[in-house]
DNA sequence: TATACCTGGATTTTT
DNA sequence: TCCAGGTATA
C-alpha cells in the first residue's frame, strides 16, 4: 500500500488527501483525525513528489503557533528548509503584502499596526470629539460595527442607510478611518481589507502573486470570514489549486465573523473541487466518540461526518451533579487527586469551562489541595500595561504622527500635561488637520500655551527628539534600554511598591532583552528597519502567556481555547442550561447550534476519560441561580453516560421540578446539617453532605469525603462539625 | 494631581 | 460579585 515514504503510516483517506492532484480539494477533517499531519504531508508531497518549489506555495493558518508548527514539521519531514514558502496567518501575510506595496495602497512606509485595545481608545476619543454622549455611543459598540463592516469588505462610502443609529455609526467609522489614515495606523481588520483591495484593484500586483502561488492551502477554513475568503479567491485566480481543510462541526467563532458557509461556498465557487472526509479518529475512546456524534447529530445543515475509531470502548462518560459550584470544584479536584495517585501526571488533566468567571472557584479548590495548575488565556506579554507604554514610546520613534502612541505616553509618567492641556492640543490638531505631534510642536513654538504647560510639552518633545537621535546608530536593544530609562518609565514603576510593580519592572527589562535578541532575519521582512519589524512582531504576535509556574500542572481553560488540544482526562464543568448553552444563545437557533458545536469540540478533546459536571445552584455575579443539567447531556445516549452520584430524593420538593433544588438550602430538622454543607469528621477529614435518611436518633447522613470518598454515617455517633471551605 | 467613591457592565478570542 | 473606568473631592 505504501507507494511513497510520505504516504507511510497514513490511512486511505489521508493518503488520498495528501496525494490529490491539481484539482481543488476540501478536506473535511473531524476532530482527532490527523488533520495537521495531512496538511504537512501534502505540502511535503507537493515539493518532493510534484517538484513544486516552496516558493510557489502559500499556506494560511489562524494562529502564529499553528504556522510555526507547520513550517517546522514540513522542514523536518523534508530535511531542508522551506524559507521561500509563504506560511503564516492571514494577518501576517496581509501585513507582508502591505509592507511590500505600501505605496500602491496609499500607506506611509512607517505605518503601524494597532491592536484592539488601541483601537478602542482611539474610537472613544473620537466619539468625544464628535460631542456624542458616550453612554449612548459606547466605544465598544462602534468598534464592533467598524470591524464588522471591514470584515465584510465595506468602507464608509459603501454604506447606505436611512437608519439614524447606523448613520451615526457610519460617521464614527468615517472619522476613525480618516484619523487612522492621517496617523499611519492600521488595525487588524484593516490589514485584511487593504490587502484585499490591493489585490483586487492592482492588476500587476495581483497577477504577480497569482503567477507565483500555484498552490494555496488554508487551515481551519471554517473560521474564515468574508474578506479572508475573498482574499483566497483573488489569489487563486483561474489557474491555481486550492486546498482547504476544516470541520464545519468545529465552527465556534461565528460570533466574531467566521462564516461556516464559506465551506459550501468554496464547493460552489471552485468547480471540480473534490471532498475527502477524514472520519477515523485517533484520539478518543469509542464511548466518547459515540456520545459526541450523538450530540452533534442534533444540528441541521451539516456537511455530514461521523467519527469512528478502531480502538477500545473505554470508560463511559461520567456525569456528576453538584449542589453548587464549590462542591463541583471539590469533586473535580478530588478526582484529579485520585487520578494522580494512580500514577498519572497533572498536566494530562484539563478542566474546561464555558466562561472565564468559572475558573475562580476551581482555582480556589486546587489551591486548597495544593495542586499545581495553569490557566490559559491570561494577559499576554505585549498586552501588559507597562509593555504597551514602552511600545508606545518606540512607536513614536518609528512614526511621529502616531496619535494613539502620543495619547498613551505624553503624560506617562506624569510630567504635568493634564487633560486641559491635552484638550487644547487635540483641538489645535483637529482645527489645522495636524497630528498631535505637529500640533504640540506648533503650540510650543507659537507660544499658544501658558508657561507651565508649555514647559511640560516642550520637555516631552525634547525627550522624544533626544531618543530619536539614538535610533540612528544604536542597536534595537540599546534603543529600548535608553527609552525605558530616559522616558522615566522604569523609574516610575520602580517607585511603585508591591509585587505587581516588581513584575512590571522585570517585564520592562524583559522587553529590552527581547529587543536585544530580536532577529530580523526570522521575520522575513528584510526591507524594514529593525525597530519597525519589532513593532510589527509585537502587534501581530502578542507573545506567550504568563510563564508556567509549574512544569506538571492541571490545565484550566475555556472550551474555546481548548480547540486543537487533547488531554487524557477532561472535565467539562458547568454543563448547565443557562451557562452552557449560555443564556444569550438560547433564543436563536443558529447560536444554539454553535454552542452545540462547542460542546462537541470540548468532548472530543478527551482521549481516555471524560467527566461532565454541573451545579444545581450557582452564584453568578452575586446572584444565586438554579440550573438544570444541559440539554447537551440529555442528547447523549443514556448508555454512554453514568451518573456518579444518585440524586438525593427528598420527599417534599416534587413541585420544584426534576432536580429538587429547594432542598439544598434547607436544614434537616433533626440533624442541624444541610445538603451541600461542608463538615469535618475526626477520622475521615472534610467532606460534603450529600444526602440523609431517617429521623431522630436513627437518622443517617451521607457524606462525600474529599479524601476517602462517600460514606453513610449515623448522625448521633459521627460527631460531625461544620467546616469552612 | 492623587485618591476615594460610584456606576455599570459582565460569554467565548485571535490577529 | 468583582472589575474597570469615570467623576468628585481635597
Amino acid at each position: 500500500m505504501s507507494q511513497h515514504p510520505l504516504l507511510d503510516g497514513l490511512n486511505d483517506k489521508q493518503q488520498q488527501a495528501v496525494s490529490n492532484d491539481d484539482s481543488h480539494l476540501l478536506v473535511l477533517a473531524g476532530a482527532g483525525s490527523g488533520k495537521t499531519r495531512v496538511l504537512v504531508h501534502r505540502i511535503a508531497w507537493l515539493i518532493q513528489q510534484r517538484q513544486f518549489s516552496p516558493y510557489s506555495i502559500l499556506a494560511v493558518t489562524f494562529t502564529n503557533k499553528a504556522a510555526a508548527e507547520m513550517r517546522g514539521r514540513v522542514e523536518r519531514l523534508l530535511g531542508s528548509n522551506v524559507r521561500s514558502m509563504w506560511i503564516g496567518t492571514f494577518h501576517g501575510l496581509a501585513h507582508r503584502l502591505l509592507r511590500a506595496h505600501y505605496m500602491d495602497v496609499g500607506l506611509p512606509q512607517n505605518f503601524q499596526i494597532i491592536d484592539s485595545d488601541d483601537q478602542q481608545r482611539l474610537i472613544k476619543r473620537l466619539i468625544k470629539s464628535l460631542n456624542l454622549d458616550d453612554k449612548r455611543w459606547p466605544a465598544k459598540q462602534s468598534q464592533w460595527y467598524i470591524n464588522g463592516k471591514k470584515d465584510e469588505g465595506l468602507r464608509p462610502q459603501h454604506i447606505d442607510t436611512y437608519d439614524p443609529t447606523e448613520q451615526t455609526l457610519k460617521q464614527i467609522y468615517q472619522l476613525y478611518q480618516e484619523s487612522c489614515d492621517r496617523a499611519g495606523l492600521v488595525d487588524f481588520a484593516e490589514l485584511l481589507l487593504r490587502a484585499h483591495e490591493l489585490l483586487r484593484d492592482n492588476r500587476t500586483v495581483r497577477e504577480h502573486y497569482q503567477r507565483r502561488f500555484r498552490h494555496l492551502l488554508v487551515d481551519e477554513f471554517q473560521d474564515t470570514n468574508s474578506i479572508q475568503y475573498a482574499w483566497v479567491r483573488l489569489l487563486a485566480g483561474e489557474q491555481n489549486s486550492v486546498t482547504i481543510v476544516g470541520d464545519d462541526d468545529q465552527s465556534i467563532y461565528g460570533w466574531r465573523g467566521a462564516r461556516v458557509e464559506n465551506i459550501q461556498q468554496f464547493l460552489d465557487d471552485f468547480a471540480g473541487a473534490k471532498t475527502i472526509r477524514l472520519e477515523q479518529n485517533y484520539r478518543s475512546t469509542a464511548a466518547i466518540l459515540n456520545a459526541a456524534n450523538a450530540v452533534i447529530a442534533n444540528n441541521s445543515d451539516r456537511l455530514g461526518k461521523e467519527l469512528w475509531t478502531d480502538g477500545d470502548d473505554g470508560e463511559p462518560i461520567a456525569l456528576y451533579a453538584a449542589f453548587n459550584e464549590m462542591e463541583e470544584a471539590r469533586y473535580i479536584v478530588s478526582q484529579i487527586m485520585a487520578w494522580q495517585e494512580q500514577g498519572n501526571a497533572y498536566q494530562d488533566a484539563a478542566i474546561l469551562y464555558r466562561s472565564n468567571a468559572q475558573s475562580r472557584v476551581l482555582e480556589e479548590a486546587l489551591l486548597h489541595q495544593r495542586i499545581p495548575y495553569r490557566i490559559y488565556g491570561g494577559l499576554r506579554f505585549f498586552e501588559r500595561q507597562e509593555i504597551k507604554d514602552a511600545l508606545a514610546y518606540l512607536r513614536l520613534l518609528a512614526n511621529r504622527d502616531d496619535d494613539a502612541a502620543i495619547e498613551r505616553v505624553i503624560n506617562t509618567p506624569s510630567r504635568g500635561i493634564g487633560n486641559r492641556t491635552m484638550d487644547m492640543i487635540r483641538q489645535t490638531a483637529r482645527d489645522r488637520q495636524l497630528s498631535l505631534w505637529d500640533a504640540a510642536n506648533l503650540m510650543v513654538s507659537e507660544a499658544m500655551l501658558s508657561g507651565r504647560a508649555k514647559n511640560a510639552v516642550a520637555s516631552f518633545i525634547e525627550l522624544a527628539t533626544r531618543l530619536d537621535d539614538h535610533t540612528i546608530d544604536f542597536s534595537l536593544g540599546r534603543i529600548a534600554d535608553e527609552m525605558i530609562k530616559q522616558s522615566g518609565l522604569l523609574a516610575m514603576y520602580e517607585a511603585e511598591k508591591g509585587e505587581k510593580a516588581e513584575t512590571r519592572v522585570e517585564n520592562l527589562k524583559e522587553l529590552v532583552s527581547a529587543c536585544e535578541n530580536f532577529n530580523l532575519d526570522d521575520t522575513e521582512q528584510e526591507q524594514m528597519t529593525p525597530l519597525a519589524a519589532f513593532l510589527a512582531h509585537a502587534a501581530l504576535e502578542a507573545g506567550e502567556e504568563q510563564a508556567d509556574e509549574y512544569q506538571d500542572a492541571v490545565q484550566l481553560m475555556t472550551l474555546h481555547s481548548a480547540k486543537g488540544l487533547e488531554f487524557p482526562l477532561v472535565f467539562m464543568a458547568g454543563v448547565e442550561e443557562g451557562l452552557f448553552p449560555s443564556q444569550q444563545s438560547m433564543d436563536e437557533p443558529g447560536r444554539l447550534a454553535e454552542e452545540r458545536r462547542l460542546c462537541y469540540v470540548g468532548m472530543t478533546r478527551a482521549m481516555q476519560k471524560l467527566v461532565l459536571t454541573y451545579a444545581e445552584q450557582r452564584r453568578i455575579y452575586g446572584q444565586e441561580h438554579f440550573h438544570t443539567v444541559s440539554r447537551f447531556v440529555r442528547e447523549m445516549p443514556a448508555d454512554s453516560v453514568y451518573e456518579v452520584r444518585a440524586q438525593a430524593t427528598p420527599t417534599k420538593t416534587e413541585s420544584y421540578g426534576r432536580f429538587h433544588h429547594s432542598v439544598s438550602h434547607e436544614t434537616f430538622e433533626q440533624t442541624g446539617f444541610s445538603l451541600g454543607q461542608r463538615v469535618r469528621h475526626q477520622k475521615f477529614g472534610e467532606g460534603t453532605v450529600l444526602n440523609y435518611e431517617g429521623s431522630g436518633p436513627q437518622s443517617r447522613i451521607q457524606i462525600n469525603f474529599d479524601n476517602v470518598g462517600s460514606k453513610w454515617l449515623v448522625v448521633a455517633y459521627a460527631r460531625l462539625e461544620p467546616a469552612g471551605f
